[in-house]
RNA sequence: GCGCCUGUAGCUCAGAUGGAUAGAGCAACGGACUUCUAAUCCGUAGGUCGCAGGUUCGAAUCCUGCCAGGCGUGCCA
């Protein structure tokens, strides 16, 4: 409908600059605005104002000259206005917004669905969180952001799949077995000094009783290597199955687990290193194998095998996103943690060397969270054991009120999360004005049923009857959700969402304490009915792709 | 030192493609339940958009410099 409209202008435009009376012979970008204010109309272009930086006449008196060639053979407009500094205003008929009411009503939570996608498929590779520890809030919030847009863009028509790597090979396991061993001797009361460099949690005791309880003491006497190799492994299974069980209960699902120790099993790291070497991008220097990664804009060459043979993070990720490409995908997203954003040009030139096109990879940043208890800040380290984990805090403040706390957020912006702040805006929680008009509005049609009164076949309701202002308020923002989320998914920006669903929960609720729904009047209430279904479908559908709950009572 | 990110109301943060009088939530204050849920609504108050230049009809938004904070700058991940 927004291109219904600028054809309209651009045929005004066209026009005018034909007969001279419009300035210039090419037609800048039209842009077409959803107006801050209502009093400002439906839509709004600049186009005077870009004209007129090349002629010598004011805005206004262009944008008027143009209003003159504007032809609505459709008659969707009700007025035209030029205002300020020479914006074109445009007034939609009064029930132009009313028609988008039947579709949203009848597609409910698939409201908003569309193609812009078109059936690409899309990779997003997020949280990808080491199995050392159990997540913290800081995992939260990437394992939040790439879950909502995974979302976000299905909605939209892309074919997307989770992925999570694990890091379940190389030093960090090492350290972590390390770990585990130490402590599991402590269990058979041996003497020893516990390293500063190991993992500290409790976590780690833990895993060291559930593994003395299960094997005895067979590892007292093995080889210290063996042991360390053997409680590695397992202790990195035990949290790995922590995580995917707060991942389960913080409704955030994958499709496919990829474990960095099946690039060694299958040879996709000795091939790659093969193919790298192959191209002469590789060469050896005090006894390490290092990248030439200077060649494609990196400030320094880095190594892929180490002096003491040992293949590098990096090898391996240079492996896994080679096998990325391999399989076929028409983007490939991964979402980091700030604090690896140094990692991002060795990795984009790592993509160019292999031949692949760089276009298509997209790496998205996560700020940290910065987290605070009572105002004072907490230090957080997986490896020293201090963290608030994930856990903790769905445990507290709930998984709804917690994803939408983050989702709150844009991406690139550092984020203070305050545990004591957030348990006591728990109860307060935007979350909760936003799912309360889905509730309020199941009530409404729970009291129907009650009362008998029939709910019409909205293809019969006559939505004329909707005459207020607020009820045309609400049909627009409701008429607009599927545009929302286009522009959300190709900015890859889930964060709006929410920012749009606030505003249409504020505009309902506002509306809903003012008129009733239910009333004598058969044939408005019938209209009515259908627009607070409208509504619910587009919050229902919002809170989908928030991963949201849209309970029907609260 | 260099690189990336950030700086908007007392606090936490939104401000799509540069536009009209910069917004919301929380906190503060005053009102509204005989109604389809008061987890709601109505009202009041709150600003040097870090600072200084520049680009142009127009800058919170783009460019440059400076200030402040975070992160990174390993044969760690």
């Amino acid at each position: 409908m927004k291109k219904g409209l600028s054809e309209i202008i651009v045929r005004a435009v066209t026009r005018g600059q034909e007969r001279g009376e419009v300035p210039g012979s090419d037609l800048p970008p039209l842009i077409m605005e959803y107006p801050r204010e209502e009093k400002y109309g439906d839509y709004a272009t600049n186009i005077a104002m870009t004209l007129a930086s090349h002629a010598e006449r004011s805005p206004r008196d262009i944008a008027e000259t143009i209003v003159r060639y504007i032809e609505d053979d459709e008659g969707i407009i009700e007025r035209v206005e030029v205002a300020g500094p020479g914006f074109i205003n445009f007034f939609l008929k009064a029930d132009y917004w009313h028609h988008f009411l039947r579709e949203a009503a009848r597609q409910g939570n698939r409201y908003g669905e569309g193609d812009i996608g078109g059936g690409k498929r899309v990779l997003i590779e997020f949280l990808s969180a080491n199995p050392t520890g159990p997540l913290h809030i800081g995992h939260g919030r990437i394992a939040a952001f790439g879950d909502v847009l995974a979302n976000l863009l299905e909605k939209v028509g892309y074919r997307v799949e989770r992925e999570y790597y694990v890091n379940d090979i190389g030093t960090q396991m090492q350290l972590l077995g390390r770990s585990v061993y130490l402590r599991y001797l402590q269990e058979w009361d041996k003497e020893l000094e516990f390293p500063s460099d190991g993992y500290q949690g409790d976590y780690i005791s833990e895993i060291a009783r559930t593994i003395k309880n299960g094997e005895g003491d067979t590892y007292l006497g093995s080889p210290e290597e063996d042991a360390i190799n053997f409680m590695g492994e397992k202790a990195s299974q035990i949290i790995l199955g922590w995580i995917k069980d707060d991942l389960e209960r913080f409704q955030v699902r994958f499709d496919k687990w990829y474990h960095e120790a099946d690039l060694y099993t299958s040879g996709l790291v000795p091939r790659l290193l093969e193919e790298l070497r192959n191209k002469e991008y590789l060469y050896e220097n005090e006894g390490a194998l290092w990248f030439k990664s200077t060649l494609f804009g990196d400030e320094k060459d880095r190594v892929v095998i180490r002096g003491n043979k040992a293949t590098t993070y990096f090898a391996s990720d240079i492996a896994y996103h080679k096998d990325k490409y391999n399989r076929g995908y028409d983007h490939i997203i991964d979402i980091w943690g700030a604090d690896h954003h140094g990692y991002i040009p060795r990795m984009e030139a790592a993509i160019q060397a292999l031949g692949c096109d760089q276009a298509i990879f997209k790496v998205i940043l996560v700020q940290l969270v910065n987290l605070l208890r009572g105002g004072k800040q907490v230090s957080m380290s997986t490896r020293t054991g201090e963290f608030t984990s994930l856990k903790e805090v769905m445990d507290e403040v709930g998984v709804d009120a917690c994803r939408y706390f983050f989702m709150l957020r844009r991406a690139d912006s550092p984020l203070d999360f305050d545990v004591e702040l957030a348990k006591r805006e728990g109860a307060e929680n935007p979350v909760y004005y936003v799912q309360y008009v889905h509730a309020r509005i199941s009530s409404i049609f729970k009291k129907a049923a009650e009362d008998g009164v029939e709910v019409p076949t909205f293809k019969d309701v006559d939505i004329s009857q909707l005459r207020l202002p607020e009820e045309r308020l609400l049909a627009k923002r409701v008429a607009i959700y599927p545009e929302f989320l286009e522009g959300m998914a190709l900015a890859l920006e889930p964060h709006r969402l929410t920012a749009y669903v606030q505003d249409l929960a504020g505009i309902f609720h506002s509306y809903y304490n003012k008129h009733r729904v239910i009333s004598d009047d058969k044939a408005l209430t019938n209209a009515r009915f259908l627009l607070v279904k409208a509504v619910q479908g587009a919050v229902h559908s919002a809170l989908g792709i928030l991963g949201i709950v849209a309970p029907t009572e609260m």
